[in-house]
DNA sequence: CAACGGAATTGATCTAGGTCAACTTTTAGC
DNA sequence: GCTAAAAGTTGACCTAGATCAATTCCGTTG
């Protein structure tokens, strides 16, 4: 890792949807507060169980954030990418991470101690505004997980892993990249490699999707809403 | 449900964590701008869908805060007492809310609205550090459950969910009192009532621990936390 | 105290999806 | 371009836990 005396391009932050609504001045006095830290592929940045004394922002590349069962096989909660981030639990808590993180790729994140965002937060009411808004938004994201990974089968994750993922973007787009490696998406689905290939390759079959590498095409988003939503098989035939 | 007049006691908000780092007065202004909601059982408190413009904190009763799959059967996430807060993440993000809110018993509830939320946001920074610490502490339950959900079998979320209870209470006990039916506590585990019983009865015919109606003494809390932590079958038999 | 009804237990099946293994395709290094 | 390693696909099998059904256990009410 390298922890750079580079200052924080403030132009940046702005992008990123807990800095947005912020007035420029308020920015600079939290980005003087932060530095950049730079990790190469497969680096662990946080480890089950560690502290951490202040958050996380993502300039550039990709993370995973997961949790290991007893028996070593990983769940990936999120995959983090430019805009995203990670540590308000941990920091505002005081209390050892329950997950671990890892790069996907080269990575340039932005880190603020506490102290700063503290600070940040008692001098402007906008930036509260935001945090709460921030973790409002993961809480709702968490309880999405939760809500797929009970109430679920395995086509109707994959159906709605699709669908969402296809809305995310700023424009709704037929064209789906996934974002890591199938085994790494078939794992934010809790669902395995082998039966994710096995569902993507049945909504091929049944023309809703069109699959080449890591590239899905959405042929028919409203069957794939439909499966996502419960009407377990609408003209979708098992086996 | 009936939404009284009564001034709410600023006595009891004390005792919540939420509100017991605050001073007298930043406390009276919140709770001049709430009132009490008052629910018999089993009434439906927040729907799927609904937009919720404030907070609520639990004075008295019991209420389960669950969703619903498409075939009906419902998962409950939380099952909430005195002290407990609910409605932030909705609150914040106005986004619909994702989850159900039913009375398990007749309920006392204090309701505050955004406004009044925000004001005291922006007026002491006290409240928003215990609203980020609060929401940080849900976000951590919710990951808990995730984990439990995902990386755990049966047998372990029964032993990890009796060992947790345990020590949740003011002093470490060793008698367990369930918060509801066992059908409810099972669907807190993401498993079926029946299972829930078969585990049970296995945990005492090893001896670990003793059921008697809605109270489970733990016999063997170390080996009741091995067996959540994952060595599968210690000295357990299955079958 | 009888009897009714919800909660809990227990046994007998069934199945979604995991696991293992063989194989093919893609990617990256040289 | 060639080769080794990684990623993905596909089939055969297996198991944890769901579901269904039959009792049993209480607690409540008349």
């Amino acid at each position: 890792m390298h922890s750079s005396g580079i200052p924080i391009d403030v132009d940046q932050m702005q992008d990123m949807p807990l800095f947005s609504r912020l007035e420029k001045p308020s920015i600079e006095a939290i980005a003087r507060g932060g530095w950049i830290v730079e990790h190469k592929r497969a680096a662990r940045i946080v480890g089950r169980g560690e502290y951490l004394d202040g958050l996380y922002t993502v300039f550039e590349g990709r993370l995973k954030l997961y949790m290991l069962s007893c028996s070593g096989d990983e769940r990936v909660l999120r995959v983090m990418g430019p805009g995203d981030t990670f540590g308000e639990a941990v920091m505002f808590n005081a209390i050892p991470s329950p997950v671990f993180v890892d790069a996907l790729s080269a990575v340039r994140l932005g880190f603020f101690p506490r102290q700063i965002i503290t600070e940040a937060l008692a001098s402007d009411p906008k930036f509260t505004a935001s945090m709460l808004q921030s973790m409002g938004g993961i809480m709702r994201m968490l309880l999405q997980d939760l809500e797929t990974c009970c109430l679920q089968n395995a086509l109707q994750r994959t159906a709605n892993y699709l669908v969402r993922e296809a809305d995310a973007g700023p424009a709704p787009h037929v064209e789906v990249q996934l974002p890591a490696a199938k085994a790494v998406v078939a794992s934010l689905l809790n669902i395995s490699a082998e039966t994710f290939s096995r569902e993507l390759h049945r909504l091929q079959s049944e023309g809703l999707i069109e699959i080449n590498r890591r590239t899905i095409y959405l042929r028919d988003r409203d069957a794939l809403w439909a499966i996502s939503a419960g009407s377990d098989a609408p003209a979708v035939t098992r086996h």
